[in-house]
DNA sequence: GTGGTCTAGACCACA
DNA sequence: GTGGTCTAGACCACA
């Protein structure tokens, strides 16, 4: 996985991974999880920092694992949601705070976003 | 470099950072750009790749080389105010555009971000 | 490229080349320029250095590059006119300055040409 | 002699070059004409050649040979007029030759030619 | 030392 | 196959 070079610790990115999946609808409630191996062997990483990536996905209940199955996503479309929340929520920060480094005002960033949208109504 | 990994070409990618540095106030008007072989070791990449990203800034009157001397930001005010423009429409465009793709409204998206600076103003 | 030994560094001299050809009418609107591959041994020289003449034709609209197709003289006429007389202009140029390190006087060479062009008129 | 590359032949090549010098003034009436050997070195060609190009000149009475002494420039003006004419008119005929390939009529080459040197006055 | 050019050769995406 | 990019490494002119 070329693009793991963030100061995040690898186990977190995977974790921010597979929430984007979340996200994206490319796990849906009730879906199987890719194996721990397929999983590191496409991603590049150890099989034991995918594990860990999981395990926090298991302790907030977004994941559930099956002896001798595999994994799953959650049915319970809350717990989804707040993973939506949480990501989108994340993006957001991330995206003022470099604004707020490029020197601009609050008042400046909304009104570039809001600026952006009118401009490109319509796409 | 290590942290080229997107597919965006290298030189575009140094244009880009050089760019940043702009903003950022990391490169002022009139400020020596550190010379072709520097930048190439900093960033490990291939000096006529660094040479390729240069003269884009010059052909946009951003850099002027002086053989023998080195390189220089123009003193042109103007032209580092279109760069800083440049770049921040092109963070908003990204981040306008992944929002979408996480299904987000337009109208989601700017109440978003204001709702973000609302329960952070004063940091 | 054997008679590339002038002073003008290749890739510069590779687009007078070429310019020379739209002149002389060897490269028409709509025309497919021959592959980098095949100019680069053509000319005998390296297939970046074409490349580099190439985008600046580019860069100036005279030639538009499909990947994967081939590049292609601009259907612009207009576009072509104006090469067109900057090659000849360049000539011009050439000559008259040449004449003057000759010590001509400037009302001497416009004589010369006349007296030229008036003794061989019927050729 | 990098540039010795045309279709002349390489000796009236050098012939043509010693009629520039001339036509340069840095070869005056008078003046000793470099040995051979030494012509040949810094022209990188052939004795026999440079030796075939003097005694063109001689021939003409430009150059005369002393033996023991050296070449050496005639002292006769006139002939040197002659030289300095022979050289523009050449010049001449070979800008107004390309023009013609480049499909200007006679009346569009003087104009050409009128118009720059108008432009530049005072240069 | 600095920018500019050039070669040889590799690998990539698009068609 | 075609254009586009990139590396490694060399050589040049200017200062």
């Amino acid at each position: 996985m070329e693009s793991f070079d963030g100061k995040l610790p690898v186990y977190l990115q995977v974790v921010d991974l597979l929430f984007t999946w979340i996200v994206l609808g490319q796990l849906s409630p009730g879906d199987q999880i890719p194996t721990v191996r397929k999983l590191a062997a496409d991603l590049g990483v150890n099989p034991n920092t995918v594990q860990k990536a999981l395990q926090t996905l298991e302790e907030r209940g977004i994941a559930t694992a099956v002896v001798g199955r595999g994994r799953f996503i959650t049915e319970d479309g809350n717990l989804l949601i707040e993973v939506r929340d949480e990501v989108i929520t994340k993006q957001v920060a991330k995206f003022v705070e470099k604004m707020k480094i490029y020197s601009l005002s609050e008042a400046e960033i909304t009104q570039r976003v809001h600026q952006y949208i009118k401009e490109r109504m319509g796409d």
